[in-house]
DNA sequence: ACGGAAAATAACCAAACAGTTATACAACAC
DNA sequence: GTGTTGTATAACTGTTTGGTTATTTTCCGT
């Protein structure tokens, strides 16, 4: 298994959560400290401390530090790792695709016939 | 929450799954029945069903019939949903950015002041 | 040095997950 | 009808997840 498939795990892990996602909405934004990010939501500090360092693991945030502020910024790099996986799905089946018109194609013009005859 | 959120939360959380993704790539080059997809893995065939059931609920598989066989393939449009996400959050990033690029602009056009001013 | 604000950590809990084995069901072959 | 193949379901188990409250740490202000 490729080591960028265990950040799969984690990235898309992370991207599961709704409450999750709407952090991610709000950092695309800009940074935000944790009580700025906890404010929107009927749920405690921890439980989004918690929510932060999931995503941070999953590399989709980085913390950086303000006095005791430790503002939440978004890392792209993560994003375009998951999307290269929807991508590459995406490209193997268009691939099949075009392999099927191809051989569609080969019986139109040979007349019908099977391919290896 | 939108209705679409719900099939979100399903859609990561399936794509999390290594197994799950190797899947859906076996499925990308076209449709496979249950034993040919657990081929590859070292693991009991109700631990692969049960994989195809998660994928299926997230809407990234539909599965067929043939005698026996349940043939699973791939459906896209679920994939669609995922990187419409990813699309929204790089979108509002590479917004906030464009925004500041207009103030720095501006303010570099009205000669280093501040906006206001 | 002390008090307070921001955030992290600990300890705990219920629910969900990912696997197992054993069993049941469905459809074909004879 | 009987046996066989392909798949699904049931029941169980250990681990992970997502939340809680209580406590601790970190840093600032005075």
């Amino acid at each position: 298994m490729p080591a960028a498939a265990l950040k799969l795990d984690e990235t898309f892990a992370a991207l599961a959560d709704p409450t999750r996602r709407a952090i991610l909405r709000r950092l695309a934004q800009g940074e935000a400290s944790v009580s700025e990010l906890a404010a929107p939501f009927d749920m405690s500090q921890p439980a989004i401390s918690k929510h932060l360092k999931v995503l941070e693991r999953a590399g989709l945030i980085s913390t950086g530090q303000d006095a005791q502020r430790r503002p939440r910024k978004l890392e792209p790099e993560a994003l375009v790792i998951a999307n290269d996986f929807l991508i590459e799905l995406r490209t193997l089946f268009e691939a099949r695709y075009a392999a099927l018109d191809a051989v569609l194609e080969e019986l139109k013009t040979t007349g019908a016939k099977a391919p290896g005859a």
